[in-house]
DNA sequence: ACGATGCTGATACGGCCGTATCATCAAAGG
DNA sequence: CCTTTGATGATACGGCCGTATCAGCATCGT
């Protein structure tokens, strides 16, 4: 049998020119003849790695998320070899900003599908829902090891901390994706509350 | 000149009709036929009140602010005659949460808008873009009101403070529309957040 | 009263989109 | 070598959607 291309390559390529593609005329408005032409192959190609446009759709948004958490590893890996918990959580709250084009496009895209979500189950079934509930969890427990070394403001929740930071990036990425703020002002807003989180803890005494 | 109907009436009809079928199928799925069907009226009324679907979708979008302005006086005005600044607060970023199924529709069909603002440009020139901005600044005013007050926590910042608020309330509105959070917990986030802002005023000594 | 005119309804048109069909080509196994 | 099977391309089909067209109706000014 002439398996004479990478199956999984090939998907991941096509994947791509989708989320290019959606990335400037909105995930709304692809076809699946955009998609061809953005990756340079027929329309039948398309259709032979992906039966359905749903299934091109789902394994988009698959792609998505993982290029999101590559982002994400790639983050908290530059924070240092030994990041204190705040540059930790400061890395994984800024990931979900939109500061350059790529994150500008993965959040976009990302929220595309979330309104998708909320009437399509099949997209609500889908893990990217659920994903935020690891982020949150992984989140609480960096602030709760904070806090046994004392590195927190005194009465703070952590459980519920996280989820309002979590929150707080997410609605500030929204704003900064409708040109309503700048990226310096969201970082500046998310320093404002982290400091109110955490100890302060610079040099001077 | 027969004048039977009130213009602005039937396109207000229309325009709710729009509104309830793009609150369940979504606002992508929305034809002009399914609005007309919704409405009970012809397809070709729909088109005579509105030229064109683009200009219906406008005219929904204005009609949805409308809805949400009266929703927040609503809220304002029933958080008691004169309310303290916290309640007022509260009454402000409770209104942006979807807890019944009318906000629920409000926060869906706000966000889809957002989304395709992204990539339409006369979209993106709608002023609702910019309404969450008067948002933050009225939000900042209380704010600064209640720190003249001597009502919140020393060391909060009003403006980074009203910005990061809003942005976490927008952020919990999103995770309680695709079902990842309830509204209590949501509310529990918000009000652990406020907890941090305002200083404890409780009649405990 | 009656015609001009704002208003309403049924239906047709062109276009695009997702999907299916059919034919062809290339390579691996016997 | 040649057949089988995976891979690819060109093209057709049915359907829906936004918009346009055309005919009929109801009402107000005179």
């Amino acid at each position: 049998m002439p398996k004479r291309v990478d199956h999984a390559e090939r998907r991941t390529e096509i994947a791509e020119a989708l989320v290019r593609v959606a990335g400037h005329r909105g995930l709304h408005a692809v076809g699946m003849r955009d998609v061809a032409a953005e990756a340079g192959v027929s329309l039948r190609l398309v259709q032979y790695y992906f039966e359905t446009k749903e299934k091109l759709l789902l394994f988009g948004l698959e792609h998505l998320t993982g290029k999101f958490g590559e982002r994400l590893a790639a983050r908290i890996r530059a924070a240092g070899d030994g990041p204190g918990p705040r540059a930790m959580v400061e890395a994984l709250l800024m990931t979900a900003l939109p500061t350059d084009e790529e994150s500008r496009v993965l959040h976009h895209l990302y929220t595309s599908y979330a309104v998708l979500a909320v009437t399509d189950r099949t997209l609500a079934a889908q893990p990217f829902i659920k994903d935020p509930d690891v982020a949150e969890a992984a989140l609480t427990d960096i602030l709760l090891q904070a806090q046994d070394a004392d590195l927190l403001q005194p009465g703070v929740d952590a459980r519920l901390t996280a989820a309002g930071l979590l929150a707080m990036s997410a609605g500030l990425g929204t704003s900064i994706l409708v040109g309503q703020r700048s990226p310096e002002s969201a970082t500046a807003v998310l320093d404002d509350h982290l400091d109110r989180v955490f100890r302060t803890v610079d040099a001077a005494s």
